[in-house]
DNA sequence: TTGGAATGTCAACAAGGCTGACATAAAATA
DNA sequence: TATTTTATGTCAGCCTTGTTGACATTCCAA
């Protein structure tokens, strides 16, 4: 540890509320660069955030229950139903009526809803690759350390648990 | 740098697309954490997001003009006039009229809309004093550099330029 | 004096959240 | 078996916050 060679007061500058406050500016501009590619490409083809939120995550856990989707996306299900119902209409999705539970239906994406998923992660990962790339990997391991630190203990459960499938 | 241990693969494991993959949804869920602590506070007030943006930086820069603020929040006039016309309405905000230009208006924060700031970073703040404490300054260091990699330039550049203010 | 910049405002529209109510099918349980 | 609960879909309506377009005002600057 660094800190070791520094006083009390010096090591703990990095929790000042001015760094805090830059923290909390940085977090919000680098979230708008972080959706800035992916935005451009969807609004060509005349969808939004929320369609790329359940593409990619029907892309991630491909055979997915709406409920499942509804937890990890955080909306209500008439608000994921919209996006569900024009990415169906569009052919990009297909929906399966479950096996064991006939009530679930699992989502899967097709060959298309594939296609826009790979377009859209791929201007997203160009970015993050960038900026990976740029810093090293003590950075980015960092990074993610206070990524997770930030979420909400519940959120860190289901993003721990995506990484596992 | 820990690298110069590893082979070339090693070293660049952190820039697979199953790491970026990760990234992105760590951001993702990050920022939803992030948010939701100033978006319970502003529910009771009936404010929304765009309040806080908007109070956020005219109380980093007190005095700021309409069109410096439009430049950062990158919305539309009519748009923030929205935001500024309740806000002012309401008595967080106050507008004056520029000195050395008469078009300009130079917004402040009322003491009540700086209490209504407080309330938000506070808690705000909060959650990131405790991810920051639960990962150390170096941790810290590497979040900070790999946000500030994914910023639009522009946006960097009003960033670096909020800091120096 | 004229052009352009900074601002405000009105109207209309869209995306994407929300709530509430209701319908259906199937699983689970009393 | 009868009832309840769960998973899902759908309709209607509301809110916030973004957008465009049009137009007015004020005032700096060439």
């Amino acid at each position: 540890m660094q800190n070791q060679n520094r006083t009390m007061g010096e090591a703990l500058l990095y929790l000042t509320d001015e760094q805090l406050r830059q923290g909390i500016e940085a977090m919000f501009f680098a979230y708008r660069g972080f959706t800035a590619d992916p935005d451009r490409i969807l609004e060509e083809k005349g969808y939004g955030r929320a369609h790329h939120r359940a593409v990619h995550f029907i892309n991630c856990a491909p055979g997915t229950t709406v409920n499942n989707l509804l937890k990890i996306l955080g909306v209500t299900k008439q608000s994921l139903n919209r996006v569900l119902r024009t990415l169906i209409e569009d052919g990009l999705v297909i929906v399966n009526v479950g096996q064991r539970d006939k009530r679930e239906r699992n989502l899967f994406l097709t060959d298309k809803g594939r296609a826009l998923e790979q377009q859209l992660s791929d201007a997203q990962r160009n970015r993050m690759r960038a900026a990976y790339r740029q810093v090293g990997p003590d950075a980015v391991a960092g990074f993610r350390t206070v990524l997770e630190a930030m979420m909400d203990p519940e959120m860190r459960r289901a993003y721990l648990g995506l990484r596992q499938e």
